[in-house]
DNA sequence: CTCGCCCATTCACATCAGTTGGTGAACTCG
DNA sequence: CGAGTTCACCAACTGATGTGAATGGGCGAG
């Protein structure tokens, strides 16, 4: 039975753009011929034993220079590499940019800025009320993770 | 005279965040503020000082946790940290984000989402009167360009 | 002024990312 | 069949990344 590979970890991830980029004839890359490509196209040195050790899950956890080139050489922008694990937070963020989009909503928050805690919860549980009051939903709240 | 930053930098860009995500009353964040935070939303332990070395330079090449970690506290996608194109990007976004970053603030704008036209006006009149009461200046309108 | 606190900065050190130098299995070509 | 290559894989080591504990400056309270 091949080892268990936890799906969205950067071992599944480097695993899969080996299956997937490969050279003109159909075989995968050789843990040395990447690199090798990676140093000689002005990347940083990197073993073939380490990269063997990130595909393998051995090791995660590289640094920005080592994400850098691995992204460069299979192609892909070194957020490939993070947006499985930080999706529900860009989501989060999602959010809260489309709430700024709306103007009155914009304004709000632009003049609650620098407002006393106490007044700003004071605020925020009228908030609720209201949207109470008009059948809203309970809002995903940005809290957690 | 302040050491020189060259742009684009990692360094630049921490200074750059550090600058313009800032906690309710206005000064910035400090170091052990935000070692702590990180520590205490379930990231990795990161140290004052070590953040204090990536932000002055003296440390670039941080591992893919702790890039993630910081990434998340200031609410960036970790791409910012990769390419500078998507930085910018970011950063015109960021500016405006920046009354949302105050997390009770942040609060009532989400759920200010979707609540009628009259609510959200009555609702703005609260929060300029509670304003005026706080002895705050008129804030900055958002409006055009 | 002086005590206490908070904070950036420094430095000596520990831990873990990344390398070097192997072993053997599989495959090629005399 | 051997001798030579090539590859995944392993393990012991090196050094950069990251930490903790100490230093000193700034600043408000008493």
């Amino acid at each position: 039975m091949p080892e268990e590979i936890a799906a969205g970890t950067l071992s599944a991830k480097l695993n899969h753009l080996f299956g997937v980029v490969r050279p003109a004839d159909g075989d995968e890359y050789t843990f040395d011929e990447v690199a090798e490509s990676i140093r000689t196209q002005g990347g940083p040195t990197i073993s073939a034993t380490y990269l063997w050790q990130l595909r393998k899950g051995l090791r995660d956890n590289p640094t920005k220079r080592h994400l850098e080139a691995l992204a460069g050489f299979f192609g892909v922008p070194p957020a490939y590499f993070f947006d499985d694990a930080e999706a529900e937070r860009i989501d989060a963020e999602l959010t809260l940019l489309s709430a700024f989009r709306d103007a009155p909503v914009r304004q709000i928050a632009l003049r609650a800025r620098g407002l006393s805690a106490k007044s700003l919860e004071a605020i925020s549980d009228m908030v609720d009320r209201v949207r109470e009051l008009e059948g809203l939903p309970e809002p995903a709240s940005d809290a957690e993770r």
